[in-house]
RNA sequence: GCGCUCGUAGCUCAGCUGGAUAGAGUGUUUGGCUACGAACCAAAAGGUCAGGGGUUCGAAUCCCUUCGAGCGCACCA
């Protein structure tokens, strides 16, 4: 069992508590232990005594051969400072593990997790990218945590907006043919669809003139979701499930989801529409399923794609989905109720847009002008590392900003290469240890230093940051965590040499340095950022 | 007008279930390579956590309110 599991059972028994009620924390400043906990605090109301008495209770009662020493600090802190064994244990643990050191058992809960799906009508800029890192990171995580995770990607190929992508390319064709052509103001602007037009005309030079919107429809889904995959793919990002809008209608599951709602009571007709009465749950007003000339909305496929996941039996069913969505979120959930799915299981993460700088001033991007920064722009820029690192490394709920001039002239001072460095530094002495027959250590007996100390402790602290990070679905913590382990080393790294003549000396070092490049290289692939052995 | 999200150092951002002295990077100032990688380290300076009120042993964090920003408020997707 795990130290911090023993003490919290023991202050459970002492004080005739629910264990769910103790809560351990570990403390910010290392003077107030490795482990806290402020149950006196809490509990003082309810046991009708002073926290400094419950606290003082509690240090004369608890003895554990981990435990180095109990204090307690007013107003009724408790703080326990434990035996350096279980970090000792914990190295030895990760050399022994390696990559499997944070794999955490199977919990049997199956996730859906769906992010990016952009509409395959252009190609991806810079705001889908970071749904893509996040999804990407939080999958990776939550395997980790022992979460079972299917990665998704719904392919909206069926709505009105492809007909409009049609249209798009066809006019765009005439138009290189030196033809009249009429491009409307709805349609798709991006140069993207200039090329496809272009690569139409070099394969077929004139004779697709008399084909139909259709035939430009899939041709340009087509090459644009191969772009897609591939813009995702050179950045690490892939996906297990690719569902399309067109197959839920072939496999004939809108209707049938059309018809459960019809027998649900749940809709009417007005003004020759037909009505989901969301209002019944969480919504502002009721929405359109079928409109007035007889057409779905996009609604009503959103509802049978969603219900497929839950038939697909997932426990957890995550969307990623941008800002200018949030509306939906309310919409959506109500719709589940509806078809007694429970809308508990349906999260929806909301990202908040990413503002370019360019000159010190926003610059906008637009569809209509085809005025885009793409990831792959990006990718270029700064390399697929940073960018991976870059998204990830803010929180979702942040209005990020992107200064493009900053990424383009200075990438040395980009986050990223601080921790690839510290990996790289490690690397070089190892080699180094290797070619002097330094071989790996048990006991840790020479290392006394403060940073190794902090070292060793953030190495513990691992687990438990992607369990947390996982439960809370905030990838970031690890980037966060990454930051602050190389950080750690390069300070540690200035105060004390790691090989010298002394075998156990160096030894012990070495074992301190095979164990963090581990967990640097476990936390980087988590983040799908490389970890280089020389820069 | 209504709703959702956000407001932390000059700038970009952390701050997990409310905890102990609010932290990094960057920028500014300064020191450190005849030591295994200086893409590094160390130090200084920089804060009314947007303003106000409340809850309590304790609030950047929870509640109310004002101000400001982004985004929604379609029989478009």
């Amino acid at each position: 069992m795990k130290i911090e599991e023993i003490i919290k059972e023991k202050i459970a028994k002492i004080l005739s508590l629910n264990i769910d009620e103790v809560n351990l924390e570990v403390p910010a400043n290392d003077k107030n232990g490795d482990y806290s906990s402020n149950i006196c605090l809490k509990k003082s109301k309810v046991l009708g005594k002073n926290p400094m008495d419950i606290a003082q209770t509690l240090k004369e009662s608890i003895i554990d051969e981990n435990i180095e020493k109990i204090e307690i600090a007013p107003p009724g802190f408790i703080n326990f400072f434990l035996k350096k064994d279980y970090l000792y244990n914990n190295i030895l643990e990760i050399i022994d593990k390696k990559e499997n050191y944070a794999k955490m058992d199977k919990n049997n809960i199956k996730v859906n997790l769906e992010y990016v799906s952009a509409n395959p009508t252009g190609i991806l800029h810079l705001g889908h990218a970071r749904g893509a890192c996040y999804g990407s990171s939080l999958a990776n995580i939550m395997k980790k945590a022992g979460y079972d995770v299917t990665r998704e990607y719904y392919i909206n190929d069926a709505g009105n907006q492809m007909n409009n992508l049609g249209i798009s390319i066809k006019e765009r064709y005439k138009e290189l043919l030196g033809l009249d052509s009429n491009l409307p103001e709805d349609g798709y602007h991006g140069k993207e669809i200039i090329e496809i037009a272009q690569q139409l005309k070099e394969k077929y030079n004139d004779t697709l003139l008399d084909r139909d919107i259709n035939y430009f429809k899939k041709e340009g889904l087509n090459i644009l979701l191969n772009k897609i995959k591939k813009d995702l793919k050179d950045i690490n990002i892939e996906f297990d499930v690719w569902t399309s809008e067109q197959s839920l209608y072939d496999a004939n599951k809108i209707d049938n989801v059309l018809n459960i709602l019809k027998n649900s009571n749940k809709t009417y007709e007005k003004e020759g529409a037909l009505f989901l009465k969301t209002t019944d749950y969480y919504d502002d007003k009721d929405r359109v399923l079928i409109k007035t000339d007889g057409t779905y909305t996009y609604f009503l496929p959103d509802i049978a794609y969603h219900n497929d996941k839950y038939q697909r039996g997932y426990d957890i069913i995550i969307d990623v989905l941008g800002s200018d969505h949030h509306g939906y979120i309310n919409r959506l959930k109500s719709s589940m109720e509806i078809l007694n799915n429970k809308s508990e299981k349906l999260e929806i993460k909301i990202l908040q847009m990413v503002r370019l700088i360019k000159d010190g001033k926003e610059f906008k991007m637009s569809k209509r002008t085809g005025n885009s920064i793409t990831i792959k722009d990006l990718e270029k820029m700064i390399g697929k590392d940073a960018l991976r690192y870059f998204y990830v490394t803010k929180s979702l709920d942040t209005q990020m900003d992107i200064d493009v001039d900053v990424a383009t002239q200075k990438n040395n001072e980009n986050p990223v290469y601080y921790i690839q460095y510290a990996h790289a530094r490690i690397c070089s002495i190892l080699k180094s240890a290797k070619e002097k027959n330094i071989g790996l250590s048990k006991t840790f007996r020479t290392i006394d230093n403060t940073y190794a100390y902090y070292i060793m402790k953030k190495l513990y602290y691992y687990k438990e940051t992607i369990k947390v990070s996982a439960e809370k679905r905030l990838p970031h913590m690890i980037t966060n965590y990454i930051y602050e382990l190389a950080s750690l080393f390069h300070s540690y790294y200035a105060q004390e040499k790691i090989i010298t003549e002394d075998y156990e000396y160096s030894s012990e070092r070495i074992t301190l340095l095979s164990a963090i490049n581990i967990i640097l290289e476990d936390a980087l692939n988590l983040i799908g950022v490389s970890a280089p052995n020389k820069m």
